[in-house]
DNA sequence: GTCAATTTTTAGTATACACTCAATTTTGTT
DNA sequence: AACAAAATTGAGTGTATACTAAAAATTGAC
């Protein structure tokens, strides 16, 4: 919606700004506010650039994940434990982003509105590329039960993030591999 | 805080009226305003008998978990896997306050404020249990792994939860006793 | 340099929410 | 029946929020 530079400027110091502070104090206590404010603009200058608080952060947190892409083009040759790798360093580098990341997921299986949408969709995204991976390293393995592996996966893997980001000792990372390695042998 | 009879009808009316609300329409829909509407009193009346909207949230969550509770009266002879059938139990019984339970507990991990406390102590006493039923069956391994792994059955417990209300289809029982099985056999 | 499109500011609106309080009514004990 | 404790009412407070709109300033294509 920016098309003059001085808008793209604002917008790029609008989602730093959210980035930031998202960072600093997580989903619950940004505000349309705050973000102006952090990033040194009024609330119209926002709303010119951005249709709602929630597209930003979208934005913002779509933006962190896909620094993690292990496949970024799409040229399907990622793997499960790549892709797992992906999810874990992702809430690692960025513990409270990866804490958003997380509570927008479960809020995306209890609320109905337009931000839940979303989510849900990014995470049926996310499955089928799982799955993909996974049915590429186990091609005796039907589909539908790959399919069910990955949200396995996946669940457990949200439910894991969310436990690290309580108690950083936690070792995610390893606890993920085995999952996968569970997932893999399982008949 | 309620003395009198009639006192404790309208606490018995306040409960279940939000109960009610939670099971229909979950957490993020709950306000003063609908449960005192659908409990027929005034919010006056509900600050007589609750201090806080939470304070009532919280209280049936509780109950609606202690219901499915294999050792109420604290025995110390519950099983990991019958402690992981009652969480299945209460979630699959009520899905949407299955939901109310995980966003507590995803939020409780996000925010600081006192219902997050209250959610979060919850938590490590239910972890606590899990470790003494592990600890029972398996004495060899040592505490503080047992608690890691109960740790992590938990978490992935509640990434799963989500996943299942969103999709019942999925089988959460079935894969939640397969991961139960790999924390057992794990060196 | 002109001027229309874009951006920014300023000053809001609308609304939803948890919670309060003084006055009134009801309860149960004596 | 008296009366204090408890419960209820109903109107209201305070506050935080996302978002808006009109006017002013800036940008950049020509």
């Amino acid at each position: 919606m920016a098309r003059y530079k001085v808008g793209l400027e604002t917008q790029g110091k609008i989602l730093e700004a959210t980035r930031r502070l998202l960072s600093e104090f997580g989903f619950e206590a940004i505000t349309v506010k705050g973000i102006c404010a952090a990033a040194g603009i009024q609330a119209g200058s926002f709303y010119n650039l951005f249709p709602t608080k929630d597209e930003a952060v979208l934005t913002v947190v779509r933006d962190a994940i896909s620094t993690f892409d292990p496949d970024p083009d799409g040229e399907g040759n990622d793997t499960v434990e790549a892709l797992v790798d992906a999810y874990t360093g992702f809430v690692i580098k960025d513990p409270e982003l990866g804490r958003v990341y997380a509570h927008l997921a479960v809020t995306a299986a209890l609320t109905q509105d337009h931000l839940a949408g979303r989510i849900q969709r990014h995470h049926e995204q996310r499955v089928e590329r799982f799955t993909n991976a996974y049915v590429r390293e186990h091609p005796d393995v039907p589909r539908s039960l790959a399919g069910d592996r990955m949200e396995i996966l996946l669940g457990a893997l949200n439910g894991l993030s969310i436990r690290w980001s309580i108690n950083p000792t936690f070792d995610i990372s390893t606890y993920a591999s085995l999952m996968v390695d569970e997932l893999a042998t399982t008949p």
